[in-house]
Order: C-alpha cells, then sequence, then structure tokens
DNA sequence: AACATATCGATAAGATTTTATCGATAAACC
DNA sequence: GGTTTATCGATAAAATCTTATCGATATGTT
C-alpha cells in the first residue's frame, strides 16, 4: 500500500476538510478533494481509506466522520509531548508555534546551553540547562525531541537525546545524525526543500525562454 | 530518471561532502557516502550522476570536484534572492538563518502588515508594509516568494505574491494555495512531517511491545 | 608486466507510488 | 418501480524510485 506518500498527505487533506466543514458543508467527494487540492481522485480515495471507510456510493464521504477518522489515524487525537533542544530564534518559533496543538504535539519545556536563557520561560515553557536533559527526558517518559541546535551541535545533542530515552528526532538541522537502531529520525530539511523549488524554478523559466525563443 | 527523489538528496550528499573535505580528504567513494548516510551505494551513485561525471574507478570522486559540480548543479553557486511575506516569529527566524547563504539565497526584504515593524529592519533587512510587495516585485523582478504569514492570509498573499510577477513561492504555511499555471509552490509542511515521524514512532513502539509481549 | 582489487556506470530486476479502468451501489429523477 | 447518475472501492496498468548484477577500468601489488 502507498504507505509513506499517502501518510504525508493526509494532514493535508484534514485541513482542507475542517475549512470545507466550517463553510457548512456535510459531505465531500474523492472528486471534489481532488479538484482542490490538485490530486488525482483515484489518489485521494486510496489515501483516505488508510484512515477511513465511511465514504459512500454518489454521495462521497460524510464530513464529521472523515475528520475524526483521519485525527485518529494520525495520532493527533491524543496528545504528545516533546522536548525542545535549542532556544535559539527557529526553537523560539517552535515553542510560540500555536499550531502544533492541533497536531496533538505539545513541547514541554525547552532546553539551552544559553545561561541568560536558562531558568526563564518561553511561551510559558520553562528552559533549562541542556545538562538536565537526559535525566528530565527519562524521568518524564519523553519519546520525542525537537532538535534546533547549531549544526555543529547536533549529533551531541541527538546523543544526549537517545541517553534520555528519547525515541524520535525531529531534526531541524542540517546535520546528518547517526543514531543507534530503533531511534527515529525525522529530518526537516530546508535545504532539500529549497533545491527542489530552484530545481522547479529554473525548468519553468527555461521552458520559457525555449517557447519563447524558438516562435 | 530518479528525478525529485534524487534532487531532494543532493544538498544532503553536499553537507556531507562539505565536512569531509574539512576533514582533510581528498577523495570519496560511493561506498563510503553510503556508509555513512545509510544509503544504498548505487543509489548514491545514480543521484550523483545528475550533477557529476567526475567519478573514476579505483578512487571514487574527487571532492573538490564533486563539491562544485553539485553547487553549481543545485544552483547554489549563483545567488537566487528572495522576498519574504510575514515578519512573524517564523519569518523573523528564517530572516536571522544565516545557513540560507550557503544555498545561494538571500533574502533581500521582508514584508509586513504590522506598523510597529514597518520601516525598521531585521537581520539588516527592510521591512515594508504589504501593500508595497507587488509593486516592488515587479520592479526588482523578484522571483521567490517565502511566505510565512498566519494560514488565513496565505492565500491572499500568494495572490499579492504573483500579482508582484513572482514565480515561485515557498510556503511555509499549512494552507493549501490555489496559483495560476506557471506558478512553482514549495510546501514546507510541519503537519506531515510530523505526521510521518508521529507514524514511524507508534509503529516502533507497537512492534517493540509485540516482541516483548509474545516471547 | 601480469594480477588482484576497489570502484564506477550501465543495465536489469524489484518495489513502491501513481493513474486508469470498471463493476457495484446509493441517491435522485422520472 | 425502473432508469440515470455520481461516487466508492477493487483490480490492473503505468510510472517512478530503489536495489541488484556485472563488465570496464584505474590503481596498487607482486
Amino acid at each position: 500500500m502507498a504507505m509513506n506518500a499517502s501518510m504525508a498527505r493526509l494532514p493535508k487533506y484534514l485541513a482542507y476538510l475542517k475549512i470545507r466543514q466550517k463553510q457548512g458543508e456535510a459531505t465531500i467527494s474523492s472528486t471534489k478533494i481532488a479538484e482542490d487540492l490538485h490530486l488525482n481522485p483515484v489518489q485521494v480515495r486510496k489515501d483516505l481509506a488508510m484512515a477511513s471507510h465511511a465514504g459512500r456510493p454518489k454521495t462521497g464521504y460524510p464530513l464529521g466522520t472523515l475528520i475524526d477518522d483521519l485525527e485518529r489515524f494520525l495520532g493527533f487525537s491524543n496528545v504528545s509531548e516533546a522536548f525542545l533542544v535549542g532556544a535559539g530564534r527557529l526553537g523560539r518559533a517552535l515553542l510560540y508555534y500555536d499550531q502544533f496543538a492541533e497536531l496533538g504535539l505539545s513541547i514541554l519545556a525547552a532546553f539551552d546551553t544559553d545561561p541568560t536563557v536558562q531558568g526563564f520561560e518561553l511561551a510559558g515553557k520553562p528552559v533549562f540547562p541542556l545538562e538536565k536533559l537526559p535525566d528530565l527526558a527519562r524521568r518524564m517518559q519523553m519519546r520525542i525531541g525537537i532538535l534546533t541546535v547549531p549544526t555543529v551541535a547536533a549529533q551531541e545533542v541527538a546523543e544526549l537525546m537517545v541517553a534520555g530515552g528519547i525515541r524520535a528526532i525531529w531534526n531541524f538541522t542540517s546535520a546528518h545524525l547517526t543514531v543507534p537502531e530503533g531511534i527515529v529520525v525525522q529530518n526537516e530539511s530546508m535545504a532539500a526543500s529549497f533545491a527542489m523549488l530552484s530545481n522547479k524554478l529554473s525548468a519553468l523559466l527555461r521552458n520559457e525562454a525555449q517557447e519563447g525563443g524558438t516562435p
């Protein structure tokens, strides 16, 4: 089954469906979703089938049920807790990012080596010295770590996370992390994303130049 | 050819190769890269073949040449300029994010509706009122727009970008953007990324529970 | 100089993801 | 009540992406 790729699209459906619901709709068809999100309707049905079987011929999916199913499937309905390490600009942006709540993600505390932020709160969350990470993570049974430190410190901090029993690292640095078996790393690579954008843009401009140049 | 997927991996190779070079290495083999980055060596060769043909039997790739080829291919060697719209926390984090320089990305100015930041500078970049976006973008021939506004404003601002002749939108909001033909949208979806992490983590924990539970 | 070895790059096979086709069915209409 | 229509879900085909195999070739070794 299309596991990974579908998974990545589900949150997009969810956001879209919530908007439709707010607009007062009661049902939605894969055809309509596909049209609005510029996807293939068959793909939409397959994706949704991972999480829900509420579709009916002629009418489509009941919006409420579909949204519930998606939220449950994505685990957005039960909150997961996380620690964030690296309270720099990006880290702070994430600490204040209120849409995490909708994903069922709650950042409980931050850690940093900078003494001028230690002991204070950011977005209502305490900032501890980095040394406290392993112990606190272990005692609070933390499973998710968000990594927003400078690239050079990334590997070292990742190891601290692992030492604290953290099992999934959301890596916002551009460093490649080497971790033991049984640890999940999810890279949020802006470089990769920008490379794709860059590439698509030049393809676009190249095409236009060609079409315009050879009439 | 493996276009999209390969493209997304190239920046990772580049970052890795730069580290090896700093460590004094002169050549590198696909075998070694694959080992360190936990990839398949054939895949590494295929990916690199998109950008470079400097590989030689027995020795591998000369590091300097390979890095140059990658940077040129990714367009990181010639700077692209961008406007950023939405000088909130995330926007500011990106304005101050110094690693964009390595990607050949330079943010020239920011735009916001908040009068308390207009006219000031952030990270040395001027912040203009949003209304000025289309005109300035057009006059400066800006091609890339970075979107870090609140979700509800995303579509509206995207349209302003398009009106200003911007051709590629790097969308950090969770909104789905509807844009005309010939406009590139690159989504940086934290929701998608978190969904993947969440999914992999629960699969992991589920497996362990199962294995531990049925000895 | 012959031989062994590590590596690339090409080609083929396998896996995953996307798209197409089609029968079944609920709702609307006559 | 029969017919038409929009839709789902299953199955099949096509496309893309990943991994395996293998010949060719630099480099080091005997």
